[in-house]
DNA sequence: CCTTTACTGAAACGACTGTTTCAGTAGACT
DNA sequence: AGTCTACTGAAACAGTCGTTTCAGTAAAGG
């Protein structure tokens, strides 16, 4: 047996570093072991060892996901007010390059919601929280945590959300992009 | 063999009808036919008979959501102006019998975009386009079909659904409410 | 009555799933 | 040298998957 460890060993980092890059290609509802084992040279077995269970596995690349989410996060801390730090949040989510970071975001999300147990627990309700922390951050200090100041950021929260998952579907960067900017000018 | 005809039998709709059901409780992911089957009173043999495929009963099902969705949205057609529409949206997707449905369809959203080919093909998209529909049609006329009533239209369409998926994670009905209607009011 | 059409049941097929068993190997520590 | 820890390979296990094969029933049309 074994315990995935509270501090990973060092191959464990480097194989879920490796399981990250294919889940972000390849999605996380058809991950199986042997495939993702074959191409990011290793085996079944190991996986296991390391990770404990499947489960373990895809505890491990959500939690890995959340942790590169937060960091993102971390970089918007509000020198600025509001709609700055939305304006720029949008950049970020809007870029080509983040798109299958995103997809993969969006996936976890609704698993979290179909499958309210086991590896996916907790997710999306984590994101939302994680996200409109960073919003009413960048609030002046009378409107934080009242009524309408919480309101305010979860109206651009949505506002933010709603126009990627808008993105991911279409690709219409020049459209999503006008109405975020239009809303938060 | 057996090709799903354009006009589907008696026992057909009937089965994807209480299909529909069962996917609505347990989600499109892990759908897989001999439970399904055994809950609804049938087998995989019939199933498959009946729509090919599995990806042609997931076809199915997903056409059937879309088509609840349309004639859905077709009861929002424009007597008042885009506001009003977008508010009785809101009154619609906050409802909580709509609970599981949305799931479903955010489910199908975020699975059309990971497996853009096979059975799940276009599905994000065609919801996009047919929200948009009905909120372009709620617009006055001058401003249809400029950029910037497009730009406003997406950006309704992202407060409604970025403080749907919002909803579904938190259940905070009270908050995200009041994003939407603080905006629209 | 006979044929055709629509549907159904039981069982098997091969492929795949996560997981386990058993057997190692390589390196560090004592 | 010997022991311990970390890791790995090969093969098998039991289960599920979508699908197929072969069989059969029941009703409708001629």
């Amino acid at each position: 047996m074994h315990q995935p460890s509270a501090t990973p060993s060092a191959r464990e980092v480097e194989l879920l570093e490796a399981a990250y890059e294919y889940a972000l290609t390849h999605g996380l509802a058809e991950l199986s072991l042997r495939p993702l084992a074959k191409a990011i040279g290793s085996s079944p077995r190991v996986l296991l060892y390391l990770f404990g269970s499947k489960d373990g596995l895809v505890r491990a690349l959500l939690a890995r996901a959340r942790t590169s989410e937060l960091t993102l996060l971390a970089g918007f801390q509000a020198d600025q007010g509001l709609p700055q730090v939305a304006l720029r949040l949008w950049e970020w989510l809007s870029a080509p390059e983040h798109r299958a970071l995103l997809t993969l975001w969006l996936e976890g999300y609704a698993r979290s919601l179909v499958e309210p147990d086991g590896a996916w627990a907790g997710f999306a309700r984590a994101t939302v929280e994680d996200w409109l922390g960073v919003l009413t951050a960048a609030q002046p200090p009378d409107v934080r945590d009242t009524d309408n100041g919480r309101a305010q950021c979860t109206e651009i929260l949505a506002l933010l959300r709603g126009a990627l998952i808008d993105l991911l579907a279409t690709g219409d960067v020049a459209r999503t992009s006008t109405a975020v900017q239009r809303r938060l000018a």
